[in-house]
RNA sequence: GUGAGUGUAGCUCAAUGGUAGAGCGCCGGACUGUGGCUCCGGAUGUUGCGGGUUCAAUCCCCGUCACUCACCCCA
């Protein structure tokens, strides 16, 4: 037996409904927010997320399944969507084509991590992207779609959690106040603090060691380190949660991990999902799409963990419902026209079952009953003759013998969801 | 990459240094034109894999793989 590789999963019968219900709510609040759908390749160029994603980040340096294609090229499977939007939306010049560049993709994802509880190898992610509007309302309104999309598939206690890293005028200073801050204290942190110190003093924030808490508690906050711009952005992001009617809590903790966020970041975070917490995290990106080599356009976006969505969503959610009909032969002649009448019922649209191997009456019964099918459509040598079926709906009992030619009128008027 | 815990039937789990059992599920029958309830019967395991200790290992030891959780990182 050949098992399946580290990090990867199946998604199987029973939870595929969870699934389809995630992917479709997440395509219907993208579509009525004006977002267009793209799907991009999983194996971009190695170069497109070193230089988007960011040379120093771990996803970089550790997490890429990347190799060398026999063409001689260096091939990786894409860790994140972004970099793939921002080079479809440049190499198409998407901006001459859409009215808004507003643009999101669902797909796979993959980073060589240790597999946890919400965190694989393979992951999916609904991926939104909108380039070329620096105006804080579309930040509102891409955090509004956000939060739409985890109301809407009714999972509850979520936060949403938002702050500004600043920009390239006023982070490097911050960085400096917050290093000057700590200054001879430095050392008691942990090791990782201590490594962060000199690659990127934000993320000290993100620390998670009970120990070196109070010390960073006591930091300087990022809000009155802001340039105006920064300031006056942050502000009218926070305006428009407001009109929305959002709750929301302001972090100045919330340092998100990838290069390339610049003022706004966000997060929606989940309550039951352990460490890997966060259902979905974003932020804009003012200066991506020109670092790889597109014209100098803003962009925002998010990612959100279809894992941990449904993870999230709550449990009954995502069933598809028992079948319409299981029709039961009685008796070894009826077979044919048994299998002609299910070959009807399924083209007239009913979700129909029979069962195989011409057994008995009783356990094609036992398995309608067990299938947890609405209703049998029984068809045996008396109705035949008389060119009838007998209905016994499962629930009640009731039973009733009509004209084969009323069955679909019957079910029709029985069924739900059917389309004729 | 680091740490801890766990791997026994399809599922949930027992058991003992002497080559494994229950419940649920599954299949059949009682009930040959009526499912669910009940009763009866039946099938299924290289005890994750490899090695070691031992007369003998599912149990003890080592390694390995997988899963789970946490660190790291992030969706």
């Amino acid at each position: 037996m050949i098992s399946g590789i580290r990090g990867t999963r199946d998604i199987l019968p029973s939870e595929i409904g969870r699934w389809q219900h995630v992917e479709r709510v997440a395509a219907d609040v993208c579509a009525r927010y004006g977002y267009c759908e793209v799907r991009t390749p999983v194996i971009e160029r190695e170069d497109l997320f070193a230089k988007g994603t960011g040379e120093s980040t771990d996803i970089v340096q550790k997490e890429m399944y990347a190799f060398t294609d026999k063409g001689g090229d260096r091939i990786t499977l894409r860790p994140e969507a972004t970099p793939s939007m921002v080079r479809a939306f440049v190499e198409h010049s998407l901006e001459q084509d859409l009215l808004f560049a507003k643009l999101y993709s669902l797909g796979p994802m993959f980073r060589y991590e240790r597999p946890q509880k919400g965190r694989y190898r393979q992951f999916h992610q609904l991926d939104v992207e909108v380039f070329g509007l620096a105006d804080p309302a579309i930040d509102g309104e891409v955090i509004d779609l956000a939060v739409t999309f985890v109301e809407e598939l009714d999972i509850a206690s979520a936060e949403l959690v938002i702050n500004s890293v600043g920009c390239g005028d006023c982070r490097p200073g911050y960085s400096a106040v917050l290093l000057e801050a700590l200054g001879s204290r430095l050392p008691e942190l942990c090791g990782d603090c201590q490594r962060r110190a000199s690659t990127n003093p934000l993320r000290i924030f993100d620390c998670k060691v009970p120990a070196d808490q109070p010390l960073i508690d006591g930091l300087p906050k990022s809000e009155n380190f802001l340039c105006e711009a920064c300031r006056d952005h942050f502000e009218e992001v926070k305006r428009h949660l407001e009109i929305y009617g959002h709750q929301y809590r302001v972090s100045h903790r919330l340092v998100r991990g990838l290069d390339y966020y610049t003022r706004t970041t966000f997060e929606i975070i989940g309550s039951s999902l352990g460490a890997q917490n966060a259902l979905l995290g974003g932020g804009r990106y003012d200066h991506l799409v020109k670092q790889l080599g597109g014209p100098d356009r803003p962009g925002i976006g998010f990612a959100a963990g279809l894992e941990r969505l449904v993870l999230e969503l709550p449990d009954e959610k995502g069933s598809s419902g028992p079948a319409d009909v299981f029709v039961v032969a009685f008796g070894q002649s009826t077979w044919s026209e048994a299998r002609v009448l299910a070959r009807d019922l399924r083209r007239a649209g009913f979700r129909t079952l029979i069962d195989y191997g011409e057994r008995s009456s009783k356990s094609q019964m036992k398995r309608a009953n067990r299938s947890n099918v609405q209703r049998m459509l029984i068809l045996g040598e008396d109705e035949l003759a008389s060119n009838k079926v007998t209905i016994k709906e499962m629930e009640t009992g009731h039973q009733e013998t009509l004209p084969r030619d009323e069955v679909i009128g019957y079910l029709a008027l029985h069924c739900q969801g059917v389309t004729l």
